[in-house]
DNA sequence: TCCGTTTCAAAATGATACATTATTTAGAGA
DNA sequence: TCTCTAAATAATGTATCATTTTGAAACGGA
């Protein structure tokens, strides 16, 4: 088969394994992560790991102060904020396209896919839910028709601040309801209702996440008047 | 004083003079980057140097493929669309925000920025009307009251391909009557006209380019029906 | 000549070891 | 307890080497 065979360099391991330790939680912000035991700890000697720690500086999920090591990044509450303002813009305009892109296949699958979602929610599986909170996301995202921007969306997701709605999940049945709202929007072929149930989703992510940290009250943070 | 001084690591410096060196063109799109031939070339180790490849991958600059070495990144016209979508939604949004935030006197002032760039513009000074440019457009920016939304749209402009409009400037008159009519809708406080007009500018400077480069129609790529 | 295979040199990756320098810690002395 | 000093610790940088892969050159048969 002309299959080619990706051919992942130690560094990339590292990095890979490095970032979902940390988007996980399993690393706390602010844990020193010195060399020398990181390579202990991933088998292999400590050039690949200083490789790692400096792809993951300019990722900023690292910090690095010179001669004195490099620290899981703080949280950066505000930072934050702006990620959820553009995945908001973003992931609603490549909802849009989608809307008017998926086959009736199509849309039986990602029912199907929204089906395990909810049964791996329903049973506490976190792990299983998330991927598959993505797998949904993605599968209309990948079919907007850009590639480029699925890829964007992509960097988006993988630099997103997860743990910090891990000490307070999401309520789940928020959740299901609105991914059942995107999906309805998009069997209706609705773009324009695709893309705003797509905006109330992340927006009420966020304001779940803003009241927790600020104590305000739930204003809606998008709205360009508020703040 | 209590400054505490900037102690740059080799690996820092190898990696701004490389940012420099690639950005102004010395290293053309494509070229190779040998790390023992880069280590001579820094006097260094080849170590300090194969982070600084690390570093200069996360950003794009460069672009690794396992085994096969370090290349300086080469133009990706699919990637160029996508940063312009990713523009288009995220300063319309600013600008949404700005215009209902501006004062008179900072009404005034960007209008004095205005004709500033125009003045450069006329007397083919690219050099000040791109300063100027990004100083008139981020003089809004900076009013939407979301500063951590300001610094990305910056990355964004920075990671922007400047390069591919070199060859072929835009079209001075358009830039200028398009900036007057986002300086028009904010002077009338109307939030959805600005947006609009900055849609406008963003998408008419990407149909230019998407013309050039794939010689289509000048159907509008942002419609979430084309392409 | 054209095409595929073999061989070989170059380069990236990874592993060690060590020098240098700055930070942190521990401890002695006040 | 506080401060200063000294040792330990850790990051940075240098130097070499083994391993693996790629790319190209050499080779040989159709």
């Amino acid at each position: 088969m002309g299959m080619t065979e990706a051919l992942p360099t130690k560094r990339d391991q590292i990095v890979d394994e490095l970032r979902r330790l940390i988007l996980s939680g399993n690393l706390p912000r602010g844990a020193k992560l010195p060399q020398d035991e990181l390579a202990r700890q991933f088998s292999s000697s400590i050039t690949p790991v200083r490789e790692a720690l400096r792809a993951l500086e300019a990722e900023n999920l690292v910090v690095s102060e010179p001669r004195r090591g490099v620290r899981v990044a703080g949280i950066n509450f505000e930072r934050a904020k702006a990620t959820y303002i553009i995945r908001r813009l973003t992931e609603s305009y490549a909802m849009r396209r989608a809307a008017i892109r998926l086959s009736p296949l199509e849309l039986r699958q990602a029912e199907l896919l929204l089906d395990e979602l909810n049964a791996a929610t329903a049973r506490h599986d976190s792990d299983s839910a998330r991927q598959l909170n993505k797998r949904f996301h993605f599968f209309f995202y990948e079919r907007c028709g850009i590639p480029s921007l699925v890829e964007e969306i992509d960097v988006l997701w993988r630099v997103f601040p997860w743990d910090l709605l891990l000490d307070s999940p999401e309520p789940a049945e928020d959740s299901e309801t609105e991914h059942r709202a995107m999906l309805e929007a998009v069997r209706a072929g609705d773009a324009e209702a695709a893309g705003l149930a797509l905006e109330h989703h992340v927006s009420r992510s966020f304001i779940a996440l803003n009241a927790r940290y600020t104590g305000k009250p739930p204003a809606d943070p998008f709205d360009i008047a508020n703040d």
